[in-house]
RNA sequence: UCCUCGGUAGCUCAGCUGGUAGAGCGGGUGGCUGUUAACCACUAGGUCGGCGGUUCGAGUCCGUCCCGGGGAGCCA
């Protein structure tokens, strides 16, 4: 029967056949130890060579790392074997001999990781990393399936930057027509939430930004949530709820893969509302005590965003940013109209932004002159003006950035492995 | 775009004030009945990132270009 290696204490004294591929390997004579991967975990495969038939006898020699082979055998709870269960081989079958593998089980360099990402993604870490990544995503979508949120995904092509046209990644469209790779799902989301209420995005977006830091990729995932008739409240209470949501999904499910990754779960356990809540001001006052040359006006730089998250064990939320570094779409604050009503949510141990949001304009006039002032080609924007003409609502919504989040939750210092094949300023192979 | 570090065997690296290429791992062969990145012995494997210069002689010094790491700027 063949089973999982995730399943295999469950079939202790069965005979199972695993399918898989060969890890590693070691050898003591006529004893050799197999370490066979299947996706899900490792598990020992011990062969003892006058026990087997030729065939099988044939099929482990020359055995290379990363081959492909089935193996069946008994189950045996053993405390020599790693992890406690082991199967004793009776029969082995080679699908694909490899040719020998690149990747030693040794450290290497990045580039050369990166060159080979599309082999790299087999390593127990690597594989355990983007099954994490899996489980944020499934447990974010649950968690708004739950509240009543439907999914609206939006275009990637697109007739125009919602941004700065700097970042902005332009590709060909038919009939010598230009589009442009999205930056952002939000200003569709937006449509979609005055046609459903509350919504979100989910996909890829893209930034041509020539950011050369561990927290940046050109392409990247984000989950953005648009809610009518909200305000900035209700996303600061949704944004804290769903990523404490998220965090104990994921270490409720994904417990062995956190360990693979020997990522220190005990600050994960404590992440549950209500979060730290500051203001832009507050942020600069606990910046400049801390030693920051930075003056209010200007936004938080990476060194800025690691120090204010390390005063506090919980996400921190940063509210009211001036609005002159903000976007255009943002509603500014009634009670002092130079604050936008946005948020940040700063993750801790120094993984920055992994939150976005703000209440968005919902006056025709008001957001036809911020469209004016900040120089966006108008024309590009009249379907987007239509959402203030036709039963405008307040509303709001953030965007959460879901290598960010991945990278925080495992534990992992880039982002780049947080998804299976990262696209960075100097490298799009493989 | 700027600062900084680097590019030598498939991989990770060593190579002194310039003198003609090294180790470990990986590969191959052989040995070993409990290994945990197994171990032991033998063995094959090199356009020292490219181009130009200085020199009797350049992996080493100089110039330039290319590629990458870390960071900054930039980045709802």
């Amino acid at each position: 029967m063949e089973i999982a290696i995730r399943d295999i204490k469950g079939h202790a004294g069965e005979v199972v056949t695993v399918k898989g591929w060969l890890y590693n390997r070691r050898k003591s004579g006529k004893v050799q130890f197999l370490l066979i991967r299947d996706g899900t975990l490792p598990i020992q495969a011990v062969a003892f060579l006058p026990d087997l038939d030729p065939a099988s006898r044939d099929a482990l020699k020359g055995l290379t790392k990363e081959s492909s082979l089935e193996v069946t055998g008994l189950v045996n709870l053993d405390e020599r074997a790693p992890g406690g269960a082991e199967i004793q081989v009776r029969e082995v079958r080679l699908v694909h001999l490899a040719d020998p593998y690149p990747i030693a089980a040794k450290e290497h360099g990045p580039d050369f990781l990166m060159d080979n990402r599309h082999l790299w993604i087999r390593s127990l870490r690597q594989s355990a990393l983007l099954t994490v990544r899996a489980e944020v995503i499934r447990a974010a979508e649950e968690f708004l399936h739950e509240a009543g949120y439907i999914r609206f995904d939006a275009p990637i092509l697109t007739p125009a930057a919602c941004e700065g046209t700097t970042s902005l990644f332009e590709a060909h469209y038919l009939y010598d027509q230009k589009a442009y790779l999205s930056q952002s799902g939000q200003l569709y989301a937006e449509a979609g939430a005055m046609a459903l209420k509350k919504v979100y995005t989910l996909g890829p977006t893209f930034r041509a930004e020539k950011s050369k830091t561990r927290r940046h990729l050109t392409e990247f995932w984000m989950l953005e949530p648009e809610i009518a008739f909200a305000g900035l409240d209700h996303i600061t209470r949704l944004a804290e709820e769903l990523v404490s949501h998220v965090v104990q999904a994921v270490l409720k499910r994904r417990p062995t893969e956190l360990k693979t990754l020997e990522r220190e779960t005990a600050s994960l356990e404590g992440i549950a509302p209500p979060f730290p809540k500051i203001t832009y001001s507050d942020a600069i006052e606990i910046l400049q005590k801390r030693g920051s040359s930075i003056a209010f006006g200007q936004d938080l730089g990476g060194e800025d965003e690691t120090l204010l998250s390390s005063q506090f064990e919980r996400p921190v939320i940063v509210t009211h940013y001036p609005a002159e570094i903000k976007a255009f779409y943002m509603k500014r604050d009634p009670e002092n109209p130079g604050l936008a009503q946005c948020l940040d949510m700063l993750a801790p141990e120094g993984y920055g932004e992994i939150i976005g949001g703000s209440v968005r304009e919902d006056d025709y006039g008001t957001l036809s002159e911020r469209i004016e002032e900040h120089q966006l080609p108008r024309e590009s924007f009249e379907w987007y003006l239509d959402l203030r003409r036709y039963g405008s609502v307040p509303h709001a919504g953030f965007g959460m950035g879901i290598e960010r989040v991945v990278a925080w939750i495992a534990g992992v210092k880039h982002v780049r492995e947080t998804i299976p094949f990262p696209r960075l300023i100097h490298r799009i192979y493989p």
